[in-house]
DNA sequence: AAGATCTATCTTTTT
DNA sequence: GATAGATCTT
């Protein structure tokens, strides 16, 4: 084994080697872009264990993405086809980490909660807030941005501010929140991190860090806890190595566990590039990077070579490097960045289209080229220009089960058959108006309060589930098709409505993933589905696709339910329930398929491509219109990240008449910030921007536009019921000031005149 | 209940 | 830098 990496040590760089072999109490490798960071990190994760002997399950691999922490454990399952997942169970994000040492080491009990605690996404914890602020009667502003409030007031709160920034009651209902989460046994994202840093500080002695300076811990908060582990003397326990990548894009909470989980002879090799730092403002801390170099007093190294961009980009994206010493090229020459200006973003469209198909028929692959831009509209007139040229693309968008209404309310209905505590998610399963029991919020909550078993078949097996012995053994795991008459789905599912169908498909796919998960876990349905359920809270998840697989009309993504939903260029691309696309699967960066992609700059970051172009470079656009100096600073980030994604050629284009309301007809200030002398600009805008056919253009896609805006509004407006004398009761499909439109499960959809007053819809 | 005042959102999106 | 929406003031 030691003589392969041997030979793959050779095309390491001396600054990558330094940083491989480095075993420094702690180190923070300041990795500029495209300088092999995630090589590195592989690198040094296979010489800790190949050469140092470290054990994998001595390690914490920690990512800030699935997708991240997927591709170090691929490239890992490339050396040893046969690892296995206990080896890499300290590999993942944050969370998913935070979550196994809850779920499997640490006493979770002591905190409150109970061992099969379930996972809430910040959407049920903000419902949950609102039940208990209307419950206990507080004072909270701002209802409508609950969410919001919640999570960016609560790291005031942990500090131990006196009180919200609004003077009215958050604070009162954090404890209250807190309490009624251990009551319904579930944590929210925050808590996986909050509660296993603080059973890890649990009596702790000679930590390189004191609790004092644990920035969050409140005075007395920790007291409150138990001192010991009782009997366990494997606790606390602490890895060998911490390995943390992106850790820029760390924020408090996260610094705070890894303080908490180093132990005194715990190593930390943290790399990151500043940057990158893009998302600033979900959170992350402005200096995370060097506020971690200096709590852990850790040594500095740098990846200061870039193996990516030709050096014209490179001399360009310099330009907009806000911290260290320069990125060095390792490729002598490269072409001049193109500027061009077109009228509008038809006319750039059509440009592009025309470019495209060029290049192709030059001998360039369309999976080699990728158009960014800032706002994800934006990507609404590419895509039907490209389908009207037959250019092959796929669009970033991030799809999770929770898109598809019956799978995320088959994951409640097992969230609870797993957590019959969770009342909250029992009363959205019955209340549910598509597929639940056809009642209201209140007459569930009294079922699931008094208990009513007889009365709902599916309340009473959700009920059931978890006594079911047979199904707490390995060995007797279902199949799908028994779980679904189990629970009475097809009932549910309305098998005389038109969605049947596709509905049934989807939830005996995602029953056999599941299965399927159990039996790679090699547990029960019973603990097989409580662990499924908590990771695809965490996992964003599109978890029905096994690896690799992709099928036709199939709903495919990576694991961190990023899909690149396509269109192939023939017609439409969003026919039907706009679930069921034509879908391809991205997985470590590497796209399967040969299309072009297109992608906002955030979701650009980690990707490269040969061919880059970025439009829409006006000022009011790129940058986008900023209040604040820090935010500005981060505008200049993103442009830094989106053109240091070009390996070969990278074009740059302005609208002189771009149409939209806050963006300017200048272009970006930013091209005045690059070199002169790296650009080669082209003056494209001519008299064909009154070009009849390009006019219809105009026209026709506008209009395609706006239908789609609209089909997407009626889906996001709540689903209403209608009741008919004759038909009985339905689902309101569209209304407008003469009629209504309802859906009758056996009868299909009708349309009724109001004026007729036979249709009664409920508020 | 009207009118004044405050606040966030125009954008990006992970867990 | 304009606007929608919530909250506060009267």
């Amino acid at each position: 084994m030691k003589t392969d990496f041997k030979e793959e040590w050779k095309h390491l760089n001396p600054y990558q080697m330094e940083a491989v072999l480095d075993e420094s109490p702690a180190c923070v490798v300041n990795a500029n872009v495209g300088s092999g960071k995630t090589t590195v990190l592989i690198a040094k994760i296979l010489y800790l264990h190949y050469e140092k002997s470290v054990p994998l399950e001595e390690m914490v691999v920690l990512t800030f993405t699935n997708k991240a922490a997927d591709e170090i454990i691929s490239r890992l399952r490339e050396r040893e086809a046969d690892l296995s997942r206990e080896q890499v169970r300290g590999f993942g994000t944050f969370h998913s980490v935070a979550l196994h040492l809850l779920k499997n080491q640490l006493p979770v009990e002591q905190m409150g909660w109970n061992r099969e605690f379930t996972v809430i996404s910040p959407d049920e914890e903000a419902d949950l807030a609102a039940e208990v602020i209307t419950a206990q009667k507080l004072k909270v502003k701002y209802k409508n941005r609950l969410k919001k409030r919640l999570e960016q007031e609560y790291q005031g709160y942990l500090r131990g501010k006196e009180s919200s920034r609004y003077k009215d009651d958050l604070f009162l209902l954090y404890p209250l929140l807190e309490a009624e989460k251990k009551q319904q046994n579930k944590m929210s994202f925050s808590d996986l991190l909050r509660v296993c840093t603080e059973l890890l500080l649990v009596g702790r002695t000679g930590n390189p860090v004191s609790e004092k300076e644990m920035s969050y811990t409140r005075e007395g908060r920790t007291k409150e806890l138990p001192g010991e582990y009782g009997e366990n003397p494997a606790l606390p326990w602490h890895p060998q190595w911490i390995i943390v990548d992106e850790v820029q894009d760390s924020d408090a909470l996260q610094i705070e566990f890894l303080e908490a989980l180093k132990g005194k002879d715990t190593r930390l090799f943290a790399v990151g590039d500043p940057n990158q730092v893009i998302y600033s403002w979900r959170g992350t801390g402005e200096n995370m990077f060097y506020l971690l170099k200096h709590r852990f007093q850790a040594k500095e190294l740098s990846l200061p070579v870039n193996y990516r961009s030709s050096a014209s980009i490179l001399e360009a994206a310099n330009r907009f490097q806000q911290s260290g010493t320069g990125i060095q090229s390792s490729r002598e020459t490269g072409g001049k960045i193109m500027v061009k200006n077109h009228y509008d973003p038809f006319q750039e469209a059509e440009y592009l289209a025309e470019r495209i198909h060029a290049l192709h028929d030059g001998g360039r692959a369309y999976g080699e080229i990728a158009v960014f831009y800032r706002l994800q509209k934006q990507s609404e007139i590419l895509e039907k220009v490209f389908e009207r040229q037959q250019i092959p693309y796929e669009v970033s968008v991030r799809k999770t089960i929770r898109d598809i209404p019956v799978l995320d309310w088959l994951i409640k209905v097992l969230r609870f058959s797993v957590n019959p505590a969770d009342e909250q998610v029992g009363i959205d399963v019955l209340a549910d108006p598509q597929y639940g029991e056809k009642c209201t919020r209140a007459k569930a909550k009294k079922t699931i309060q008094e208990q009513k078993r007889d009365s709902v078949l599916l309340y009473r097996r959700m009920m059931e589930f978890q006594g079911q012995e047979e199904w707490k053994k390995k060995e007797k795991v279902p199949g799908a098709a028994e779980i679904f008459a189990f629970f009475g789905l097809k009932e549910a599912l309305h098998p005389t409505a038109s969605s049947y169908y596709e509905d049934e498909k989807l939830v005996l796919k995602l029953l056999e993933k599941i299965c399927r998960y159990c039996g790679e876990k090699d547990c029960g349905l019973i603990d097989g589905s409580r662990e499924f359920v908590n990771r695809s809270a965490l996992y964003g998840v599109n978890l029905l696709s096994g690896d690799g697989e992709v099928e036709e009309s199939d709903f495919i993504g990576n694991h961190d339910g990023t899909v690149f939903s396509a269109a192939i260029g023939n017609g439409d691309g969003a026919a039907g329930d706009g679930i069921a696309r034509e879908v391809a699967k991205i997985g470590n960066g590497i796209f399967p398929r040969d299309t072009v992609k297109l992608m906002t700059l955030h979701a650009s970051k980690g990707l490269e491509f040969e061919i880059v172009f970025l439009i829409g470079m006006n000022q009011g656009l790129i940058p986008l219109h900023s209040q604040s100096m820090e935010q500005e600073e981060e505008e200049r980030r993103l442009f830094f990240v989106g053109i240091t994604r070009a390996k070969d050629e990278l074009e740059l284009s302005y609208y002189t008449n771009p149409g939209e309301p806050r963006v300017s007809g200048e272009y970006s200030r930013y091209l005045r910030m690059l070199p002169p002398h790296l650009l080669e600009w082209e003056e494209l805008r001519s008299e064909g921007e009154k070009r009849s056919n390009l006019q219809q253009l105009r026209r026709e896609v506008q209009e395609q536009i706006r239908e789609k805006r609209e089909r997407e509004e009626e889906k996001k407006t709540a689903v209403k019921r209608a009741r008919h004398p004759k038909y009985g009761e339905g689902i309101l499909v569209s209304e407008d000031e003469m009629t209504v439109e309802v859906e009758f499960a056996g009868y299909g959809r009708k349309q009724f005149l109001k004026a007729f007053g036979e249709v009664t819809i409920e508020a």
